[in-house]
DNA sequence: CCTGTTAATGCGAATTATTCGCAAATGTCA
DNA sequence: TGACATTTGCGAATAATTCGCATTAACAGG
């Protein structure tokens, strides 16, 4: 099954990471800011590193691997692959980017959200759309009522460290 | 990393599956109902898919088909690996089955809990934590302040389809 | 600038969880 | 007890991700 991104209106405006002009801001503070944290997590800062962070941010969709490598050859004709995965990894680990492991689809990805939202998948037609909001029982709420989804299933992993 | 399953103590009793009486009384119910659900659904009873239940049943962990694909042996040891994949499949699509999928780790199966749990991936030692409860705001202040865990990302997938 | 050290890359092969195809077996229902 | 569609077992196939290693390049220090 295929997933398409969209985005939830349950208020305007959306949601969209691209709307706003606060968000084009984010996008273009996007370059130096990523290099510091890489530099202050010991890395290394590669033009295929580069690359990634660039076709990723310019994105609103949550691209898998594929999608993406094909966008970044655009950039860099010779990045491999392997160099995608690991780069997603590499800024994974240091927080600049989410990884949404879905059923029976390979992983998908987003630059770590400034507004925190959540993943519905649209059971029928694959859209996984954009929930904003941290509050699982709210959300239900919302979906029930002011979309017109029934949930079937809803699961949180919560990644933490012992403090 | 390996993923050992355990109880949160948030309160007592613990929400471990297999104690309390009620919850011997639900699992020896399990039998009859399972194959309600799989004739309701149009679908045949075998051995095989008593087998799994069975195991999974009895089990208070999270296994993974490779786990799951052993015990099941010991009922039947004629059952094949795609058969326990196929049957997971079919006892996750009539609802009588969850599977979690966590990052970069084959996929790990429960009943479908008759308690409502999420579920927390303690970073250091791949412990999977039960945590009781729908609303995420609450868990993550109960994780918080009654465990010692700090949250470094959780997400959400709503799974849904249009009312 | 150079230069040395070391991390990062590219390539292709390997891994491995999961699915598939098909012949044989079996559950269900008349 | 058949008929017959469904399910199984087996092995091969698939495909997302990782790995090994030779080569390249980032960058700290001189
Ligand atoms: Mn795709
Ligand atoms: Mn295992
Ligand atoms: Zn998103
Ligand atoms: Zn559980």
């Amino acid at each position: 099954m295929q997933l398409i991104m969209t985005c939830i209106n349950l208020r305007k405006p959306p949601c969209s990471l691209k709307v706003g002009p606060d968000k084009m801001v984010n996008t273009l503070n996007n370059e130096p800011d990523f290099k510091q944290v890489l530099r202050d997590a010991g890395l290394r800062v590669t033009p295929q590193r580069a690359s990634v962070i660039t076709i990723l941010s310019e994105t609103d969709d949550h691209p898998n691997v594929e999608e993406l490598y094909e966008k970044v050859r655009k950039l860099d004709d010779t990045i491999s692959v392997a160099t995608v995965y690991r780069t997603l990894s590499v800024l994974e680990n240091v927080g600049l980017v989410r990884k949404l492991v879905l059923n029976d689809a390979p992983a998908r990805y987003e630059m770590m959200p400034p507004t925190n939202h959540d993943h519905l998948v649209d059971l029928e037609s694959g859209e996984l759309v954009e929930i904003p909001g941290t509050d699982i029982a709210d959300v239900m709420n919302r979906v029930a009522s002011e979309l017109g989804y029934e949930i079937v299933s809803h699961h949180t992993v919560i990644r933490a460290r012992k403090r």
